[in-house]
DNA sequence: GGATTTGTGAACGATCTCGTTCCTTGTTAG
DNA sequence: CTAACAAGGAACGAGATCGTTCACAAATCC
């Protein structure tokens, strides 16, 4: 497609592009074989480029694939949540953020993260510094606001507590298949989390 | 070692034998690689056999490292727990099963499901009928015997309760890298499963 | 515009894996 | 004891992958 202030349209990508189309082609590949049994010629062809190009970036599939896995945290950051003035609304919305989050790429990264973390738990301790711990403090922050409103009494709450909603998250996702849906979100947060916190109502 | 009633010892390993040594080997070279990383030339390097003697009995990688998987869920069937006459050693005692368990080849099984479960859900399906779902019969069962008991309330309990110890062993599992600890074991069944069952102590 | 950089496709030699076949020999069954 | 079966090791041809190199040309930079 040329127009006349346009100019021609390029039919190569380069830089930045061709890395975020490697990235694509690497996480699929990946989700297929997994990262020990993707090979760089499967992620050449399925990006639709030369190997030469994948090895002036990266020295090998595993640097590649790991590569990968810390852009798609990277990208996955929680976001922050606004103060709804309501503990129950405050959960609500911080586990549909973290499921919203599993229905993209970041779940094959999980998984294959999983995997991997029998030989080298450091890449699930990148998952839980990148992913968890942020989520963590969110859902901290929001007790404490809880606290400050008189929503729930101000005590000391076992950690296990905060463990409980992505426990259950994943639980739901790795053992049953399927991101939690909005019904159970709203079951965790009535039914376990605030009573549990002395939510009172 | 040759004794004078026990005739010559074996140098070959034949039937059942080889097969449990196989299923050692590619249990240890799929920890290892993956179930799609891992090859019949490794396997079979690894148990220390000719590759005619694999093909014989599995057509292809895949075919034996799912034998594997399902030999290992069938030895991992969950313990019958005695009655103790108490909701909370039961609900103990079940869950030292199951950390037990994952302290064996079981892990590596549920890790490779895991990964696998993108594409073949129908593994965790597995996974979930014959180890997890029995342990949740168990646990039904002791809540209801603790209902007759006066232990707690006879009320209709969420099923998102009962789903909470597989949860949270499974993310410190997966997440953290350890089976989970005696000492959360305790404060799980105290602090989170008791409190929301209406245990009266 | 020219020089440099980078992308694409192909080719290369080495290595590994697959699935099969064969030979030798240990093991089992009758 | 003999025949049949099965284990262990090696070899085979085909295919795939690895990492490298090259040629050509598109894209970028100055």
């Amino acid at each position: 497609m040329t127009t006349a202030t346009a100019g021609p349209a390029s039919t190569r990508r380069t830089g930045e592009e061709l890395v975020l189309a490697v990235h694509a082609a690497a996480l699929a590949e990946i989700a297929e074989h997994g990262l020990r049994g993707a090979s760089m010629d499967g992620i050449a062809r399925r990006t639709g480029t030369g190997k030469a190009a994948l090895y002036r970036r990266w020295s090998n599939v595993r640097e590649l694939g790991l590569d990968v896995f810390l852009t798609t945290m990277a990208d996955s950051s929680p976001a922050n949540y606004p103060d709804t003035g309501s503990l129950r609304e405050d959960l609500l919305g911080s586990l549909r953020g973290f499921a919203g989050l599993l229905r993209g790429p970041l779940q094959t990264v999980l998984r294959e993260l999983i995997s991997e973390s029998t030989h080298d738990p450091s890449l699930v301790a990148e998952f839980q510094a990148r992913v968890g711990e942020p989520m963590q403090a969110q859902r901290i922050a929001m007790l404490q606001r809880a606290m400050g409103r008189g929503e729930i009494p101000t005590q000391p709450i076992d950690p296990l507590v905060f463990e409980l909603p992505p426990a259950i998250v994943l639980h739901r996702l790795l053992l049953c298949g399927e991101v939690i849906d909005d019904e159970t979100t709203v079951k965790l947060v009535d039914n376990v989390l605030l009573p549990l916190l002395g939510y009172r109502r």
